[in-house]
RNA sequence: GGAGGCGUCGCCUAGUCUGGUCUAUGGCGCCCGCCUGCUAAGCGGGUUUGGGGCUACAACCCCAUCGAGGGUUCAAAUCCCUCCGCCUCCGCCA
């Protein structure tokens, strides 16, 4: 939820972001007559119910006509505190629902503009030439055959297609690489943490995932409880109707969960191979720190992610997404794409947002500071999601015989392994 | 799943039976001031959160807020209903 009083006071500035991402702006004026309706409806309750606190305070002290004249006069006054108090409610959600649906406002560095309007920020490594080894790199998919890690046929036997189950050494390489990624994690001061991923509605609304994104995310049948899509979820709504002591900020987690994705609308897309799964693992950094930091909070995020992948040395570019394609929450959005060799092209493996004061308003997570009560904000980044990473180190460091180089930084957590070989016969 | 108990402004707590000076008591903690070689003690004051009015976004005034939501009533922390959470016991279970 945007401030109301930027609403209020600079509306324009809205407008403008709106454009940005290339939204109707129809929303703003709605929210601002919303709002001063509902202000008007709040003068008119507070006013009838004042007099009825005044007048209810003479009753018990009042006899006989006095009380009885009284009691006439006040039992009317009842009715009009009580239609002003549903007018108010009224006008209230209809504020409240306008407010809702404006996304936070892009920061002035994030490029205007829809998916493709990304701009890359950095490019670190560089593509393995295949060509030049003299070699044609398998993709994932025959590589986890070959090296019994990944089973996608029975996957999709016993849960359908985008289900996979990691095997021997695949589940190996999802165990080390939660490890290695937990650890550098806890070097970095990070509160390690194993999150739910059955979440209520406010925790779903409240990251803003129930608005554009609420066809993709999974509802459990009778229990109004939803399927997370991240771990950033539960995080969020972690220290909800809480004031943090401002003085612990920032705070930084760590959070493992199991992500669920319908993935609905990318029908044909990534249909084989684990790039694309209803279901996977992830290390998740989330963290709650003050508006004034939150940019350098981000780019620290960053830093970290780009730490991680360089351990799996693994070709990279940074890029900054553009305002419309950030999601409702995000001001600024940093991907980290890994070269993927078998599609000759980069892919997202991880991402870093700037939600700024969106989420915890819409949460009630507050700071409090010498200088009062303020709104915090949240960043969230991916230290680590394991399908895709899988595939990138897989495929990045085969061989021609179709084994693994296992990446240095892993080694100690998968038994100083150096490669992974094919399974024998 | 069954039975019972509990939920008060950071923490503890009074108030709930018997609705109305409850404008929610007291203590602890914390903040400001006084006092004071320093510290401690003592004394005085302040200390939930959200919203609105008016404004300099101050001060001030007002409304809401006693787990949440309904209801009864002129009036609800207090009575009634539903839900949520926690605790105890039983059952079940990894």
């Amino acid at each position: 939820m945007i401030d109301p009083k930027l609403l209020r006071d600079e509306p324009d500035r809205v407008r403008a972001a709106q454009a940005k991402r290339g939204l109707s702006d129809d929303v703003v004026d709605r929210a601002l007559s919303a709002d001063s309706a509902r202000r008007a409806a709040i003068v008119e309750f507070e006013r009838f119910r004042g007099e009825q606190k005044q007048l209810g305070k003479l009753i018990p002290k009042a006899t006989g006509d006095e009380k009885v004249a009284l009691l006439e006069q006040t039992k009317k006054l009842a009715a009009s505190v009580k239609e002003a108090e549903a007018a108010q409610a009224a006008a209230e959600e209809e504020w409240s629902t306008a407010l809702r649906s404006i996304p936070n406002v892009a920061a002035d560095e994030t490029p205007a503009g829809g998916e493709d309007d990304f701009v890359i920020l950095e490019t670190v490594g560089t593509p393995r030439d295949f060509a030049a080894e003299g070699f044609e790199p398998r993709d994932h998919i025959e590589l986890g055959k070959l090296l019994g890690a990944i089973d996608i046929e029975r996957g999709a036997k016993v849960s359908g297609s985008r289900f996979y189950f990691l095997t021997g050494v695949g589940a190996q390489l999802e165990l080390a690489l939660i490890n290695l990624a937990m650890d550098q994690a806890r070097e970095a001061g990070f509160t390690q943490m194993i999150a739910p991923s059955l979440v209520k509605p406010r925790a779903m609304e409240g990251t803003g995932f129930l608005d554009q994104a609420a066809d993709d995310v999974y509802r459990v049948e009778g229990q109004d409880l939803y399927l997370v899509g991240t771990s950033e979820v539960a995080m969020a709504a972690y220290h909800s109707d809480e004031i943090l002591d401002g003085a612990t900020l920032p705070r930084r987690y760590a959070a493992f969960s199991p992500c669920f994705r319908k993935e609905a609308g990318s029908h044909g897309k990534d249909t084989k191979g684990i790039i694309r799964v209803h279901w996977f693992d992830k290390v998740e950094m989330f963290v709650y720190t003050t508006l004034e930091d939150a940019a350098a909070e981000h780019e620290r995020l960053l830093a970290w992610e780009k730490e991680f992948l360089n351990k799996l040395e693994l070709a990279y570019q940074v890029i900054d997404v553009a305002a419309g394609d950030l999601g409702p929450s995000a001001m600024r959005k940093f991907d980290c794409e890994a070269w993927i060799p078998t599609q000759g092209k980069y892919r997202e493996l991880t991402s870093a947002s700037n939600c700024t004061d969106f989420q915890t308003r819409r949460l009630d997570t507050r700071g409090r500071f010498e200088d009062g009560t303020k709104p915090i904000a949240t960043l969230n980044g991916t230290l680590c999601a394991m399908t895709r990473t899988i595939v990138a180190v897989l495929e990045t460091h085969q061989q021609a015989d179709g084994s693994v180089r296992v990446p240095e930084a892993l080694r100690p957590y998968l038994q100083g392994r150096e490669v992974l070989e094919p399974l024998g016969g």
